[in-house]
DNA sequence: GTCTATAGTCTGATAGAC
DNA sequence: GTCTATCAGACTATAGAC
């Protein structure tokens, strides 16, 4: 949406920018931030972000997020029909994607230091990227049978990922010891809780 | 920690700064924030917090964060035995709070902002007041044998500080509609999800 | 495409009068 | 206890040379 022949210089502008605001947010990252990245001055992010800080931030972050909904979707793709393979596949995707995003962070910190349109509009685009798989893959498990009656489907898929965001955060929070076992594993772990429970069936054994 | 008699005026700006810090986070206010919403000028700021900013900020999310936890312990002891009763008391403690701490913002955005000393202090207050009631409820009830074995109980007491913390951003990433049943209807689904799980129990009927 | 120079603004913080 | 005045630094952004 620029030009016919994109310039890779560019693409490394948006790139580093992209870790950098995914990682520490909007008002985290200064672009001389990005700037020292990339090893050139300030008015040189310019000449490819001619639009400043906010429009750099903004596309940058759906891009993110449209990469994030098509690398879902093609986990979900691969896993096998259960609802659990299904969610499985899902918080591991998220859980491997570099840079971790917080969602709950763009909405509570970024979202308020930019223009409520394009806030407005970058939150559409986190909405539909991150509940829509999950509420596809929701309904579908649904419609087999596999699930209880889903009262509130968005309330579920927002559970999901803030199981899975707050799983990242946990790990910091509890101190930087890496004593957990890894993504993959907690993901399942997650998922397992979220689908059988938390307490015991009556009707099963142990 | 100051002094015999404390000033009402150093309350006020305590107060102030609690619930800006709270809601937007240590980069989302400034000092001239702090002080519009007293009615005074920044420098007279520094007349009851002469530490400035920073240490205005950790001290008030200490505090707002012992608060919460004694608010927690107090909603646990009035709830009823059974593990639903305790977590739903929970999860309705942490919802009323205000201003609603984000504890994933604090973690991923205020303290990459501030010195690691005071990070790491700040962080054990959190981990104590967030997690330590939610850990003595899921111990008791493990013991009463009410609960699953419990490989992960951190892992588990980040679950549900996730699933409560993440329905308050849902309801603002949706769109703003109010059109979801009220906070503490929400901590009880969440609950209920969390005890019993989304698959339908093989043992039992619909 | 990248740079230097700089405008303009905001922010945290201090000095000192009242 | 609160103010005015002020500073140093960081930040976004623009102008214009090379």
């Amino acid at each position: 949406m620029g030009g016919g022949r994109s310039s890779t210089a560019r693409e490394r502008v948006l790139a580093a920018a992209e870790g950098l605001f995914g990682e520490r947010g909007y008002r985290g990252v200064t672009l001389g931030d990005v700037a020292e990245e990339l090893g050139m001055r300030k008015p040189s992010l310019y000449h490819h972000a001619p639009g400043g800080k906010e429009q750099l931030y903004v596309e940058v972050m759906e891009k993110l997020l449209e990469r994030y909904r098509a690398e879902m979707e093609e986990a979900l793709a691969q896993a096998g029909p259960g609802i659990g393979e299904q969610l499985k596949a899902a918080a591991r995707s998220i859980l491997s994607q570099r840079p971790p995003v917080s969602l709950e962070g763009m909405v509570l910190r970024d979202m308020p230091a930019i223009s409520e349109e394009r806030s407005r509009r970058l939150m559409d685009v986190a909405y539909r990227s991150l509940h829509g798989p999950l509420l596809a893959a929701l309904a579908a498990a649904s419609n087999r049978g596999e699930l209880h009656h889903l009262q509130d489907p968005p309330l579920i898929s927002g559970t999901i990922l803030s199981l899975v965001g707050g799983a990242q955060v946990s790990a910091y929070a509890a101190g930087g010891r890496d004593d957990r076992a890894d993504e993959g594993e907690v993901a399942d772990a997650l998922v397992d809780v979220l689908l059988d429970g938390l307490r015991p069936r009556v009707g099963g054994g142990s």
